[in-house]
DNA sequence: TCATTTGATGAAGGATTCTTCAGGTTTGGA
DNA sequence: TCCAAACCTGAAGAATCCTTCATCAAATGA
């Protein structure tokens, strides 16, 4: 694909006055609003300007297209949830391997659970045009700074293989989107966590003893 | 949801001639041709009729609607893998437990793979109304076969949690999709699998270990 | 053979949606 | 005050798609 296959999605025009940039941020807001409503599958421009209070005119002049609105919304999620995530990698340097994967497998569960109805809503946008592109391009930000964390493991007998941090991170996803596609309840969601985490603590042991 | 909710899914009519039950086959077969080369976005009956060779009345005289056409393929590929994965676990009774997960895992690994292109095309499909039902429905029986087989594994310390089957299940799950959606080559697929299995076995043994 | 059932046709109705643009309103500075 | 730039409006164009139904063709069996 070419690297200007997402200049169609970009912002048309930049707010300039003060009114232009409350008009922007309420069309996000509603974005999200009439996902969780109406489904990706009845997202529609008009229903959004709509909620937002605005014309679709308006829509139009700061967004090229209904993909884009998704799109955004999209992109602000993931780089959310993956900032999140390199603040664990961060602060998790040092430590054992469980310790480690400990808290980087729960920030992503808490991330991803702080707006459970966005994250459930988005894998529907995620499988649109540009959607698996932009997966691609912030999932290896989580796997850089895991890969760098788990470098520093005080207790690795081999540092892991790039293959399996991979493995690692599309299991998680998996399972926590299986996990909030069927609506979870506090208690599920506590004790999923926790199974989490054995899985990532398990599976890594095995994978940097064994060598990469 | 009540449970006709998928009623509306089901078969119009039956095919009683020979000549209507070729032309039924012609457009699943169209279906899954047209979702390959067009992709879920730009999916429409008029392109699955010509592509069978009938035209759009005939399509609508075995199948009410355009989704009932999609979820029949969906339908169809989950039960192959279900199929696939509940012999697997027949055959890998009485075994120990790392070779047991190993025989289900690549059970799986397999089938997926086997139309790795209906596959991949699949997952927008399952995201429709209807789709997220027929999972959980489905799914179900893989899960069932291994929490009966895991019972005859011969080095289990204690019956594994229900709740950790789920947790495997969507981990791998969503580690194949992740790899099919990637587009892999044979090289990956090979690797994966095998990564795959590590990851199950590591996580069982330890699920297992410290009881549900 | 011929009436009845089954199967096939495809133009057209109906509905939805994306996107534009000509024209109006508001804002900010000179 | 006044003008140019920024901003907003929303009806309407254009495209797409789902689905039906009146009509014709083929098959079945009595």
């Amino acid at each position: 694909m070419p690297a200007d296959a997402l200049v169609a999605f970009e912002p048309r025009k930049t707010p300039i006055q003060a009114r232009s940039t409350v008009t922007v941020e309420a069309i996000s807001e509603a974005t999200i609003q009439v996902l969780l409503s109406h489904g990706a599958e009845r997202f529609t421009t008009t229903r959004v300007a709509e909620r937002a209070g605005v014309s679709v005119g308006t829509l139009y002049q700061y967004y090229p297209n209904k993909q884009s609105l998704l799109f955004a919304v999209l992109e602000h999620h993931m780089h959310n949830v993956a900032t999140r995530v390199e603040a664990a990698c961060e602060s998790a340097c040092y430590k054992p391997l469980a310790e480690m994967i400990k808290e980087m497998v729960e920030a992503f569960v808490d991330a991803k659970m702080e707006r459970a109805d966005v994250s459930a809503a988005l894998y529907r946008v995620a499988a649109d045009v540009g959607g698996p592109a932009l997966i691609k391009r912030i999932s290896q930000r989580s796997r850089k700074a895991i890969a760098a964390t788990l470098q520093t493991a005080l207790d690795a007998k081999s540092p892991p293989d790039k293959f399996a941090i991979d493995i690692m991170l599309a299991a998680m996803a998996g399972a926590m989107r299986s996990l909030l596609e069927a609506g979870p309840t506090s208690d599920t969601v506590r004790k999923s966590r926790e199974q989490l985490v054995l899985l990532c603590q398990s599976y890594m042991a095995a994978a940097t003893a064994k060598g990469g």
